[in-house]
RNA sequence: CGGGGCGUGGCGCAGCUUGGUAGCGCACUUGCUUUGGGAGCAAGGGGUCGGGGGUUCGAAUCCCUCCGCCCCGACCA
């Protein structure tokens, strides 16, 4: 441990020191030339595909499928939802020159592609029987954001949008939260990151959508990360790109449309949830290598070693993403420490000893525990092994959430604990009292939670408003965001 | 965009107060010896001192200006 704090901070000492120094070490991104931009290091770019390819299956197990829009949007397509422009005007990037001309009307770099998008369905849309349009695009997006931070928020960033189109404002609801589950699954199941799932608040509103569902996941600092969100919009895209439709009663009628996003932010969430003062570590279903082999060869054992090893990955190859470390210029305990700090969930140590009993040394990157595993049960007690630390991984977030949420009777409960956690409490609905906590504390109202029998809920009594004290309306989570 | 901090080989830093042409650790290259928690010895390579301008015989060092990064706020995935 002496020997990681050379590397990297200590996460209680400096946790946004820490979070670069660990984005930088593992090899996860690198800055670019250009303000607020990074380079996704081919490490971190792997771990975004899983989740592509996690969130992908998903998305095609409901019918959804995937298309591409273009990247530059005109200035009179943007504008066209009063709300919508309002909201990101300020950080949109133009396109004014083009072949060496200005241009007669300046181009959009896509903030997100809503009304791109709608100007297209409304050409392929006629009858309730187009219906639903289920589309998915994966893409960049730009925002001209005035504080950048490594994955977390960049100017550019890769997500996934998807766009719908539905014929009845019940169905258009219900996708917007089957995909709020969608994504659930993903940051549980796969990430292994428990998260708040609720609605956001009229102030934390997509610009131009009429509900907001999202999911907010609890760093190791205690502050909040919007992972996922998913909007209805009503009708207020329908009615603006004039998306409309011929009903089976003969009437003229505007579709309910949706959207739902996830982006690269999800590395950074990855990376503050899991990671601890040694490095990364990551969940083994994201992990590009699961299982690390580390030879133990000196002198005359060396080949012997070696080629035991190469049989071993060989072997495990078929189960899981395997790792030979063959590098012959560095030591075995350079090596633990090089691989810990990439997150590799598991690893094998193999030197002549474990050769001779017939064993090989499993050390566990989520706890640190090392244990010998008879060879012959191998490929069964690795896939076992990473399965555990999988579960592990969440039980350990999980803990961390329970451990920092609170139930509050009043704000000022939150600031004597240092705004550190989840702090349940009721809110009167009055932007007010929202903008009051935010200006007092820099906390905001994360979301209105939506509860299930598996979700946290701290119990708290009373029910006025845990500003003004007046009468409540919601139940709220608030904290400090990133 | 406001407040604060920092820019010196790839990384981390010293040198700056009191100007004299750049140094340390790690990393890198080669060789030999090594290898169960960041190996040792030896010989090497690498720097427009963030950019521009100014003061000066002379600037990493003093002055002006711009840029970048980090932290804390305001705005957002």
């Amino acid at each position: 441990m002496e020997k990681a704090l050379k590397e990297v901070t200590p996460k209680s000492e400096d946790f946004s020191k820490w979070y670069t120094d660990v984005v930088r070490k593992a090899d996860l991104m690198d800055y670019a030339p250009v303000k607020g931009f990074i380079v996704i290091r081919p490490y971190a770019y792997r771990i975004w595909e899983f989740i592509q390819s996690d969130l992908d299956a998903r998305f095609r197990a409901t019918g959804h499928q995937n298309a591409y829009f273009p990247l530059l949007i005109p200035q009179s397509l943007l504008t066209r939802e009063a709300e919508h422009v309002q909201g990101f005007s300020p950080e949109v990037a133009w396109v004014t020159r083009g072949g060496g001309e200005e241009l007669a009307e300046p181009l959009a770099v896509r903030p997100t592609s809503e009304t791109i998008v709608g100007e297209m369905y409304a050409r392929w849309i006629q009858s309730y029987r187009d219906l639903p349009v289920l589309i998915n695009q994966w893409s960049n997006v730009v925002r001209w954001e005035k504080a950048t931070r490594p994955f977390l928020r960049t100017t550019e960033f890769l997500w996934q949008e998807g766009h719908t189109v539905h014929r009845t404002e019940a169905e258009a609801r219900a996708e917007t939260e089957q995909q709020l589950e969608a994504y659930r699954g993903l940051l549980e199941e796969t990430l292994a990151i428990p998260v708040v799932a609720g609605v956001k608040s009229a102030g934390e509103r997509f610009a131009g959508a009429v509900e907001t569902y999202t999911l907010e996941a609890m760093m190791g600092d205690g502050r909040a990360l919007q992972t996922a969100t998913s909007h209805f919009l009503g009708q207020n895209f329908s009615r603006a790109f004039n998306i409309q439709f011929l009903d089976e009663d003969g009437e003229l009628k505007y579709g309910w449309t949706t959207s739902w996003g996830a982006s690269t932010r999800l590395l950074g969430g990855l990376i503050m949830v899991h990671g601890d003062d040694r490095g990364l570590r990551l969940p083994p279903r994201v992990a590009p290598i699961q299982v690390v082999v580390v030879p133990i060869a000196k002198g005359s054992d060396r080949e012997a070693v070696l080629a035991y090893c190469r049989a071993l990955q060989l072997r495990l190859g078929a189960h899981v993403r395997v790792h030979l470390d063959e590098r012959d210029e560095f030591t075995p305990g350079y090596k633990f420490n090089d691989w810990e700090m990439r997150g590799v969930p598991l690893r094998l140590e193999v030197g002549p000893r474990d050769i001779a009993r017939g064993q090989v040394v499993f050390a566990r990157r989520d706890n640190g525990e090392k244990t010998p595993v008879i060879a012959d049960d191998l490929p069964e007690a690795v896939d076992a092994t990473l399965n555990e630390i999988q579960k592990a991984l969440y039980a350990q977030a999980q803990a961390r959430m329970q451990a920092l949420s609170f139930a509050i009777q009043d704000y000022h409960e939150a600031v004597a604990r240092d705004r550190r956690g989840f702090f349940w409490g009721n809110w009167c609905g009055r932007q007010a009292c929202a903008d009051r906590l935010q200006e007092e504390t820099s906390m905001t109202i994360r979301c209105l939670p939506l509860l299930t029998e598996h979700d946290l809920q701290p119990q708290r009594s009373g029910n006025d408003c845990a500003v003004c004290h007046g009468p409540a309306e919601h139940r709220a989570v608030f904290a400090r965001a990133y």
